[in-house]
RNA sequence: UCCUACUUAGCUCAGUUGGUUAGAGCAUCUGACUGUUAAUCAGAGGGUCGCUGGUUCAAGUCCAGCAGUGGGAGCCA
């Protein structure tokens, strides 16, 4: 028989027909005349009861259906007799796939802390928050690629090793084959990467971005979706060393146009979860963060506050809030500022612009006041900064001038130089970190359960 | 990396000014119960008190170092 979904089967009203559904076991409970099974595939948030008339079965096999074990079933769809669901399955057959000894099985039918998933995350997907959240993360995947699909973008697969030093956004991994323990050296007791596998020192990624610019300049509106790597030892429940991040990149694209996609864009993908994790935004709403529903609505239906990085400063000069640390023009905004007019003075989201040109890359396009250029950081509730992105200079001798005014080495960045050299365009991007998305879609508030498994300083495990 | 709190049963936590044999709830096991919803009720088993060292007649409790975890900060997405 062909087995059906627990998904499918809760909004089926045919009963009276056999069905076969395979799962894992949450619960079982009951006395010696019935047992309920609650039944888990991962296909919704909701379990499928089993009923089991117990003296139709074997008692050695009964006594292997454990909260956490696998089995499949087969029995007829009918109308529940009691509260709580309106459909259950009165069981025929019972196979035992998998079992679970009660005994030593981590996870119980009480609620454990996240905490504790954390050191169990090969079996938190089982778990009612987890299935949530993991469902949304696929949706929040899907939906990045529609958006993009439909709007014209091309996705562009832009390298995950990297020979390029300058991408300035962090601490990097190294990629090497030679041998840690004793390495060829130069005369001068440096390592000889002319050695390595690449014939260089080589990377992991920590931006597609200058590689999204190449493709933007042939196929005007590209984006990247892929894993990006940062050394950094940062320990928050913000920050990973492996995320995912999404990076549009759009030639004739100016400031404004930059704001205005990545504004829809977000309105698009939690419009969009609202939608198609309908269920899964319920639980997460109840079990953790009340608001959680009502937030997203609010993101969808407002427009977001844009001002200059200036106005910002004069806001929070003026605002007479205690900082502790102090504001002035030319500093970057510490978490407490941001927070100070997303959460206290807006009360919605807040894009930032025209920062002092100082605190930020070397790519962004400067403006005419010398002082400023045309970055863009989306500033949320909760999470802070969402999406960092800027209109990028497209002038080849100011680019230049800048590279060189921050020491980079001009000679790694000869291709993207190349760009400004040979048919040039406006064009602007951003990067929008995608856990950072889950964390604020989900209502989670630590970004190590947004991820299956994460990776962070001292840990890679699973 | 810095600041801060925490680490006691499978899980979540109590544990008094240092003082006999370290407790509870849940989970597990056994039994009871004719349809349960984190079922309920009764009983049982379950501990190197994070690790190392120190103070003391005596340390889960006080001190030091180390490790891990949470929260805040920095770096950023």
């Amino acid at each position: 028989m062909e087995r059906i979904k627990v998904s499918k089967l809760l909004k089926s009203v045919e009963f009276g027909m056999d069905v076969n559904v395979k799962g894992w076991v949450r619960t079982k409970r009951g006395n010696k005349n019935v047992a309920f099974i609650a039944l888990n595939d991962g296909s919704i948030i909701h379990n499928i009861q089993v009923v089991v008339d117990v003296e139709k079965f074997d008692e050695e096999t009964l006594k292997l259906i454990t909260t956490g074990s696998c089995i499949s079933v087969i029995g007829e769809l009918v109308e529940s007799m009691g509260q709580g669901q309106s459909c259950e399955i009165q069981a025929k057959e019972i196979q035992v796939y998998g079992t679970a000894d009660a005994e030593t099985y981590p996870l119980q039918k009480k609620g454990h802390t996240l905490e504790f998933l954390r050191e169990i995350a090969h079996l938190r997907p089982r778990t009612n928050t987890f299935g949530a959240v993991l469902r949304i993360r696929h949706a929040m995947a899907y939906g990045i690629h529609k958006y993009f699909n439909d709007k014209g973008f091309v996705y562009l697969h832009t390298p995950i090793i990297t020979g390029s030093d300058a991408e300035g956004a962090g601490a990097m991994f190294r990629v090497t084959t030679l041998d840690a323990a004793n390495p060829p050296k130069n005369t001068d007791g440096t390592v000889n990467f002319v050695e390595d596998f690449f014939g260089k020192s080589t990377n992991l990624t920590v931006s597609g971005q200058l590689e999204g610019e190449l493709g933007a300049m042939a196929l005007s509106e590209v984006y990247t979706f892929g894993p990006t790597f940062r050394a950094e030892n940062s320990n928050t429940p913000r920050h990973l060393a492996e995320f995912w991040m999404i990076e549009p990149e759009m030639a004739f694209f100016e400031i404004t146009d930059n704001m205005d996609l990545a504004e829809d864009f977000l309105k698009y993908l939690i419009s969009y979860a609202l939608e198609n994790c309908a269920d899964d935004l319920e639980f997460l709403n109840k079990m953790y963060d009340n608001e959680l529903i009502e937030r997203l609505k609010f993101v969808v239906e407002n427009p977001f506050e844009r001002l200059p990085y200036t106005k910002a400063i004069d806001i929070l000069v003026n605002s007479g809030h205690k900082f502790e640390f102090p504001v002035s023009w030319g500093t970057d905004l510490q978490s407490e500022h941001e927070r100070y007019l997303v959460e206290n003075h807006f009360k919605k989201p807040v894009i930032l612009t025209d920062y002092p040109r100082d605190i930020k890359a070397f790519y962004m396009k400067q403006n005419e006041d010398g002082k400023t250029v045309r970055a863009m950081d989306v500033l949320f509730p909760k999470i802070g900064e969402i999406i960092g992105g800027s209109q990028r200079e497209e002038d080849y001798d100011k680019l230049l001038a800048r590279i060189k005014e921050m020491n980079i080495h001009e000679e790694d960045l000869w291709w993207y130089l190349e760009t400004r050299k040979f048919g040039t365009a406006p064009h602007a991007g951003f990067g929008l970190g995608f856990e950072r998305l889950i964390l604020f879609v989900s209502g989670m508030s630590n970004i190590r359960d947004v991820i299956p498994f994460p990776r962070t300083p001292k840990n890679a495990e699973f």
